[in-house]
DNA sequence: CAAAACTATTTCGTATGCGTAATATTAATG
DNA sequence: CATTAATATTACGCATACGAAATAGTTTTG
């Protein structure tokens, strides 16, 4: 019986080394770290996200928000459900077209713009440290490029 | 007032270009081209984990295996019990110590070993379309790094 | 102008993912 | 040896995430 060469980690499909389980376990280290951050303001990491499109522009569309993010409407439904309760966020009808709910921004969802970014900047600098720029933009570049691959 | 100069993207932490929201991003997308990959076996991408620690070591114990996956319990016991449901695993009792529930592959979750991984591998040359080889060793180390940097 | 097609959003069921607590079991301690 | 501490696993509630279906509303078509 023929042996097979041992498959370099770098192109190996299985755990730990396949790309997908790990794009899948920094992204949950990530959602981890960035919930702790957030958890002395009663968000979540989606809830940043959320935040992030309507700081841009305020009252956007449902729909509009679901092409921002890449995320389908049956996961925006219930995550503005929560922002709401949460008092962040307010839905709107649409003056001309009733199929269309408007998201905006409350007092209390706005007032996060200049407190939330230092904590996010926190968890950004932990994944990156000891990246040089030059090496932090080589990333940036890769990581359009795989998410252009998929697209 | 002083306008500030736009940041690069490379150096945002804002949607879209947030290295935590393209690490989501990329891995929903993996995600849901595996999860197409392994539909007609009625597998989900969380099973291909757990069936690559298996074919590696058969019995494996379920704290071990989550562990192994840097998964919390509570997730792996409704994993688990999916994957029982379909006939791919089987619980049993350690002989020793009976809080652990050693997890063996039944005929049906060995024999896909041999069928899953070109799908896999089809979704990884997707990813990695146009990346050099070069450029896949350095990405490898790259995501080792920040993983690193996380845990 | 009515019917057909399309869009927007929600609902529902299923699949993770996590923190906390409960239960059972084993190991350590005095 | 009894008590305490730790470990293993599950249950529970809450938060995404998705596909399919339902409902309401708008646009297109003949």
């Amino acid at each position: 019986m023929t042996l097979s060469a041992p498959i370099p980690t770098w192109q190996s499909i299985r755990v730990p080394h396949g790309m997908g389980y790990r794009l899948k376990l920094l992204s949950q280290l990530m959602t981890r770290h960035l919930q702790e951050e957030l958890d002395p303001y009663g968000l979540t990491p989606f809830h940043w996200l959320v935040l992030n499109c309507l700081w841009e522009q305020d009252g956007i569309a449902t729909s509009a928000l679901g092409e921002r993010l890449r995320q389908v409407g049956g996961t925006l439904t219930g995550v503005l459900d929560r922002m709401e309760e949460r008092g962040l966020v307010r839905r709107e009808r649409d003056t001309h077209d009733r199929r269309i709910w408007r998201i905006w921004l409350t007092d209390a969802g706005r007032a996060l713009e200049d407190c939330l970014p230092p904590h996010v900047h926190q968890v950004r600098e932990k994944l990156l440290q000891g990246f040089s720029e030059a090496e932090q933009k080589q990333l940036s570049d890769w990581m359009d490029r795989m998410l252009a691959n998929l697209s």
